[in-house]
DNA sequence: GAAGATTGACTTCTCAATCTTT
DNA sequence: AAAGATTGAGAAGTCAATCTTC
């Protein structure tokens, strides 16, 4: 700790503070969106996009538990209610028994489909649009120190990609 | 929307899954470390220290509501549980009886001294470090700009200020 | 009737315990 | 016994309905 004066304000600190309200407010403008809007909600749609960069569509529930950031329990029950909408499916590991997959179905692959515009549309609007080029490198700059080690093969991206 | 091919990255919506995925991370690591110090939580280190900010230690409920971004209902339970915990009571207004205070009390007060230097080590172990002075003030700069108008009586600050 | 706050019913998350397979 | 996933019990949030006061 660099500072140890109380009445400094640091700010770092203001940023943190300024980072968990904009999260809270912008996240619940985007998901009141894609909620009026009829799209999958934010979270459904991390896990199927996830999948849906993954080999063959699917991905052991244990690195999807990591990848969306939520308990093993919590994952659980979030694939019960995606698959019960008929999005994903669940297949046992041949190999292993122990081990599940989710798997992306055709539904799911087209649910992404129809929120990707929409969910773009919200992003840009609530959080893009507000950010000059220079602060979306340096945001970037910095907020991918905090990330996992990406798969060299697997380049970050948030939206739908067309086939070449 | 500028551009209108998918496959073209756009940098801003990196930033804005990193920011999901960098709340979602940091948020869980800082509150284990308070909960394993045994200090207040990150929700109600924020009702207290909003608290602590406002005219005599109080704040109309609904009020309280828009600042911590919390329903009506989850602010009812959110205050009985520390209330509960003796580190706030709820006052009925004299003017207007519908409308109710939460007022900070002695212990609240305690308990954000205790919280605060452990909370100030967390978020720069976890965040502030990995920062860069012109990040951060790329990075206020944007934020900002998606935060309510502040009081200007009352700036921004997240720690304990001493008595000048 | 409208405003402020609370309550009931429901949803979803978490931890700890459990079950199955290795 | 350990790994992977699920289940039970409990915590905490939301919406819609309700109660009190203006």
């Amino acid at each position: 700790m660099a500072d140890k004066n109380r009445n400094t304000i640091d700010l770092r600190q203001v940023v943190w503070s300024e980072f968990l309200f904009v999260h809270a407010s912008v996240g619940r403008q985007i998901d009141a969106g894609l909620a009026s809007a009829g799209v999958l909600s934010m979270d459904w749609y991390d896990v199927l996009l996830t999948l849906e960069r993954s080999p063959d569509h699917r991905l052991r529930l244990n690195e999807l538990a990591d990848r969306v950031l939520i308990s093993r329990s919590g994952l659980t029950r979030l694939i019960d209610r995606i698959e019960a909408a008929g999005l994903l499916r669940r297949e046992r590991s041949v190999q292993d028994r122990r081990g599940a997959y989710a798997v992306l179905t055709t539904e799911g692959a087209a649910a992404l489909g129809t929120t990707w515009p929409v969910y773009e549309r919200l992003i840009h609007e609530h959080f893009g649009k507000l950010m000059s080029d220079e602060q979306a490198q340096s945001l970037h700059a910095f907020l991918s120190k905090l990330m996992p080690a990406p798969t060299p093969s697997e380049p970050v991206q948030l939206g739908i990609r067309r086939k070449p």
